[in-house]
DNA sequence: TCTGGGGTCCTAGGACCC
DNA sequence: TCTGGGGTCCTAGGACCC
């Protein structure tokens, strides 16, 4: 059996990067990116975490870092960064057919498939292909076992003497290495397990795989044991080339303002039901349940009200007009005047794929129905001219409850009236 | 109604990830 | 004033069955 060899590659600050190739100017500069409705930071350039500001923090918590360093904050543009990462991911796919697309911005790959075994010059390869097709920067890791390759990872984005790619596949090496890493930055370990960890004296990556797997088991689950034996360099978790379809599908946003009237909250949730419904047609997928929640803010001092409602649809469906249709009986039967709201969303369940679905008792059925055309129409007009130049009329036109984004870019990428200008 | 071991299915909730 | 939006997996416990 050929040993497995793992490769992580991930994007260095990824949002933060993206901005930085259509803008040359933020170069060398803190920037930072928010999240929707412009409320917590969730990329930071290398000179913005330089200042002390942190992932996840709510930005009014960082204005004094902020001041007189000459930070350049920019709205979340998920349309620009969708289509970089595709970008990025056609030239990973160039180099192993083996690949796991793991999220925006990061694959594993595996390459002890391939011919060449000088891994860490490949490495390099790599990442000097990305950068100089993309402009994006990335690090590389590379180990036995996707949680090792993690970790390899994290140490090449640290350490610039590596040039960006870290082998941890030596044996005899990589105890000394485990040792300095601390339990809270292993890859399956968040902030509960770490604290119970740490109350056992389990405080390093090392002891963590040196623990006895009998108490893992049992306080860790089987997750905590995997990770474990991964640290020790056998491999568990295996690389996921094919995603199968979502289980469940959620589409829900924050409100940029307070919303008070049934009308906003309507408009609200038909947009968000299209857009799971947009999701649901891309997976060449039908749901058969659709939930819809709404919500105050709890994080003020006012009146609290939340509820949820789930209906069964009639026959499994992505027919975007009647998920709308049910979406807003559902509220219906759940809003309550007087309070302020900050959240609307829907769920959808009963996942199953289009070819799979069958007509009901009463004949009513989806694929190849004429809704079915219709919808595929709808996508395709919105693929090519643009997201929303379809829209449902029940989504309304002024939205004053979109949310927040002061600071917004354009897409580059991915709409004619946006591209780039260079002015000479 | 009680007795008992063994099984399945479902749901809620908790942990984690980016 | 301002606090993201998606997901996954696992377990415990209850309901129910024989």
């Amino acid at each position: 059996m050929r040993s497995p060899v793992y490769v992580l590659v991930d994007c260095n600050n990824f949002y933060a990067s993206c901005e930085r190739v259509f803008n040359p100017e933020l170069n060398g500069k803190p920037v930072v990116v928010l999240s929707n409705n412009d409320g917590c930071a969730v990329a930071c350039s290398k000179e913005a975490k330089a200042l002390g500001i942190k992932v996840g923090t709510p930005i009014f918590e960082c204005k004094g870092m902020m001041e007189g360093h000459d930070v350049r904050i920019r709205s979340s543009n998920y349309t620009l960064y969708g289509d970089m990462s595709e970008r990025v991911m056609q030239i990973l796919m160039g180099f192993t057919p083996e690949i796991e697309i793991y999220s925006i911005d990061e694959a594993f790959l595996r390459l002890d498939g391939l011919a060449h075994k000088d891994f860490l010059s490949y490495g390099k390869t790599i990442r000097a292909k990305v950068q100089r097709w993309t402009g994006i920067p990335v690090s590389i890791g590379i180990a036995p076992t996707k949680t090792l390759a993690k970790l390899a990872n994290r140490y090449a984005k640290k350490h610039p003497e590596t040039e960006g790619v870290f082998d941890l596949r030596e044996e005899d090496s990589r105890k000394e290495y485990l040792q300095k890493v601390d339990v809270s930055d292993i890859w399956g370990i968040g902030f509960q397990y770490s604290k119970l960890l740490k109350k056992y004296s389990i405080n390093t990556a090392w002891e963590l795989s040196q623990a006895p797997m009998t108490w893992l088991r049992k306080n860790l689950t089987v997750k905590g044991l995997r990770t474990a034996w991964e640290l020790k360099g056998f491999p568990c978790i295996s690389l996921e080339e094919t995603r199968e379809a979502k289980q469940g599908i959620c589409s829900s946003r924050s409100f940029g303002r307070p919303v008070k009237t049934l009308r906003d909250l309507q408009e609200a949730l038909s947009s968000y039901a299209s857009i799971g419904a947009e999701k649901l047609r891309s997976e060449h997928s039908v749901a058969s349940i659709i939930g819809v929640f709404l919500g105050t803010n709890p994080f003020k001092s006012e009146p609290q009200y939340s509820n949820y409602y789930s209906a069964n649809l009639a026959f499994p469906t992505a027919e975007s007009s009647l998920l709308i249709h049910v979406a807003l009986r559902s509220l219906q039967k759940i809003f309550r005047t007087g309070f302020s709201y900050k959240k609307v969303g829907i769920f959808l369940f009963g996942i199953v794929p289009e070819r799979d679905s069958s007509p009901n008792l009463f004949g009513q059925f989806y694929q190849g129905s004429k809704s079915q055309t219709l919808m595929e129409t709808f996508d395709q007009i919105n693929q090519r001219m643009g997201r929303d130049t379809l829209r449902f009329a029940s989504s309304g036109i002024s939205n004053e409850w979109q949310m927040r984004r002061e600071y917004l870019t354009d897409k580059f990428t991915t709409n004619w009236q946006e591209l780039l200008e260079i002015v000479s």
